[in-house]
DNA sequence: CGGTTAGTTGAGTGCATTCAATCCCAGTGG
DNA sequence: CCACTGGGATTGAATGCACTCAACTAACCG
């Protein structure tokens, strides 16, 4: 449940000693703003301080699939090919962001042996994610992919308390995108959870009644 | 549409005496066996000589999603959580094999600087190449998924000649695992691009009658 | 020649979608 | 204070795409 590579989410780790020797100036982005667009030239590295991202595809015809969530401390726009973006990165709350420059951030892992750990470490971790997620988006049914869903924010948001009650910051466009789905399948998948009495929903808040039960729909993956 | 990542595939580079030194014994794999199982505690990396290899995940009903095929040259079973394979590989094809152990995998890319930035962006090439697979699982039709299949792979197949003929080595199960659809939405399609005088079917050979409207299909994507 | 396995095709079903209406709430201005 | 507005969410009705179940064909091998 709690990956090992957590403990070192790049950056945390370094002290704000050598934190301070890598940051650059602040920035704050308006909820449903892009830091960064596929196909752009790369600009910096971003750390969210505060807030969440998502990093997404948009297809030529409007339809988009969110691939992940970055969350405070994570770094976003790593990813690059060719000197351009590879996908977008958008501001699914309001987010505060500082910069990295990107050669600055190369020259620096590449002079710390454990930081070229940690970068390795965390692909792999991002690798292992994005592979569950495709399993989601291949196989799952659209409830099992919305308890699925339910069950790793619950885990995310339960690790500082226990609980059961979850605050959804995205919008519900934001979780259909993220499970391949419509807006009207979400929001009917979790009125079926709530009448089946699994959990109560009020807006953005979630609270899990049956904790079991909902596992148990999103059984066929393990754990996130 | 030529990752540059693909120039170094980890150990295509180190030259026959840093493989030499790396190397293990040989194994054959028959078509359809497992190199290795999700859960089980991790074995050596090993490297593809011939053949295709799947990495995929088997939900407990049944179900399966492939994640990747790996072709001559790649490292497979690299990915582990707390000592244990994360994901399964699978013999698509007769497959050879050479093994690594883990640890001196390990060392070694420790001690070559040059190494560890190819393992780096080798990782970050299945990283992107992965988020792209889950937009077409998320967002794709049966056509456009199979479109973008036979481009993909077309194209890998297209770097050695200009033909447009597509040898497809796996079975059509395997393709459907990889697209999240069923043998028999794959084998429909197929007909239908067919029928539209877009592609020939022979068995494991496709021709493709007309790229340009293939293309069209998967258009979405850009490219692989 | 039967037996087996992979692939194709047909018929019917169901789940998620599309299209559309309604609700809820926060923000705004009369 | 209340009506109006707009965005997000929910719910309903109808459609369609991919699925399930099933039959059939082709190829391969004993």
């Amino acid at each position: 449940m709690n990956c090992p590579v957590r403990r070192y989410n790049v950056c945390e780790p370094l002290g704000p000693d050598r934190q301070r020797e890598l940051y650059e100036h602040q920035q704050t982005w308006k909820r449903g703003q892009y830091l960064y667009r596929e196909g752009y030239p790369v600009g910096p590295i971003l750390k969210i301080i505060t807030g969440i991202v998502s990093v997404s595809k948009t297809l030529p015809d409007g339809r988009r699939q969110i691939l992940d969530f970055f969350f405070a401390g994570e770094l976003c726009g790593y990813l690059e090919t060719e000197g351009r973006y590879t996908f977008e990165g958008q501001a699914i709350t309001d987010v505060t962001t500082c910069a990295f420059t990107r050669s600055r951030f190369k020259a620096f892992t590449a002079a710390h042996d454990d930081l070229t750990e940690i970068v390795r470490a965390t692909l792999a971790w991002k690798l292992e994610g994005i592979s569950r997620h495709a399993v989601v988006l291949g196989q799952l049914s659209a409830k099992e992919r919305v308890a699925t869903f339910l069950c790793w924010f619950g885990a995310r948001s339960g690790e500082r308390g226990g609980t059961p009650s979850v605050r959804l910051p995205m919008a519900r466009g934001d979780i259909a995108d993220y499970l391949g789905l419509t807006i009207e399948t979400v929001s009917r998948t979790l009125s079926k959870l709530r009448m089946l009495g699994i959990i109560e929903v009020s807006d953005t808040t979630i609270t899990v009644l049956d904790a079991a039960r909902l596992a148990s729909l999103a059984s066929p993956l393990d754990e996130h």
